[in-house]
DNA sequence: CTTCCTGCAAATGCTTTGCATGGTC
DNA sequence: GACCATGCAAAGCATTTGCAGGAAG
């Protein structure tokens, strides 16, 4: 079962309404293969001809953080961008090209560099490790 | 020679001129064990009693950057944090109880990160690597 | 006394809030 | 019909800009 569907579904379950713009928003989410940030989701969907404020979309994605469903994702520019918080952990290759990202796992180096850090008295909680560059459509 | 030393220097061999506000921005940014936004930096002069416009500190940081003595480092949060350029580059360790700043060398796990985004037909060419937690002091 | 620097007021751009109306179940 | 969701206007906040007055050399 998609993404999608499982947060429709949880949604609906927990007495929230499937509004167009809350599916338009999920779906979006679901299947971007960029990272979104609030103004780049007004935009796509603009595009798709939905009517709506602004000031819903700085809502909704407020209310999908606080259950749960969706997280911030910090690209060291200014913009917060979101995607779904169901998977796992992971780190991403971003094309500054063509926007793509790719979603890497770089566990086993991440605890490598905790390790080096824990020598050095320093207990990391928490990273960013994010990777930026030409994604192999773009070379 | 220190780091603000040869910043006020340079600057004054490029014609520019060693002000109050000036000579008070750049010692900050030399002994400061945080990394400051350009809001701190406001709150931080203010306490030294300095009389200043806001203005002048967002500009005075711009210029700056436009002569290569600072550069901007984005932690993740939305501010951007400013140190001094003539370090090489490296990665920051940074206390979230007391804001201290460890300056880390992770290069050798960065360029393994680097290879193993080559095996997915990636090429980096540029990366966010960053970590947050506890200091010696604040375990 | 030149030209760099600064203060001030106002504009900008993104995001948030309050309140009334509208839509979903 | 109840209550969640939305539109709209206005407020907030950090940052930027234009212009005129001030100071460093």
């Amino acid at each position: 079962m998609s993404n999608v569907v499982v947060i429709l579904k949880r949604l609906k379950e927990s007495g929230y309404r499937l509004t167009r713009l809350r599916e338009a928003m999920i779906g979006e989410l679901g299947t971007s293969k960029k990272l979104l940030s609030a103004g780049e989701m007004i935009e796509v969907l603009k595009k798709r001809k939905l009517a709506f404020h602004k000031t819903s979309i700085y809502r909704e994605l407020d209310f999908l953080i606080e259950q749960g469903m969706v997280k911030k994702v910090n690209l060291g520019d200014k913009e917060d961008r979101f995607e779904f918080a169901l998977m796992p952990h992971h780190h991403h290759a971003v094309c500054h090209k063509c926007g793509d990202i790719q979603h890497i796992d770089l566990e086993e180096e991440v605890r490598k560099m905790e390790h080096r850090l824990i020598r050095q008295q320093f207990k990391a909680e928490r990273h960013l490790v994010e990777f930026f560059g030409l994604c192999r459509n773009c070379q």
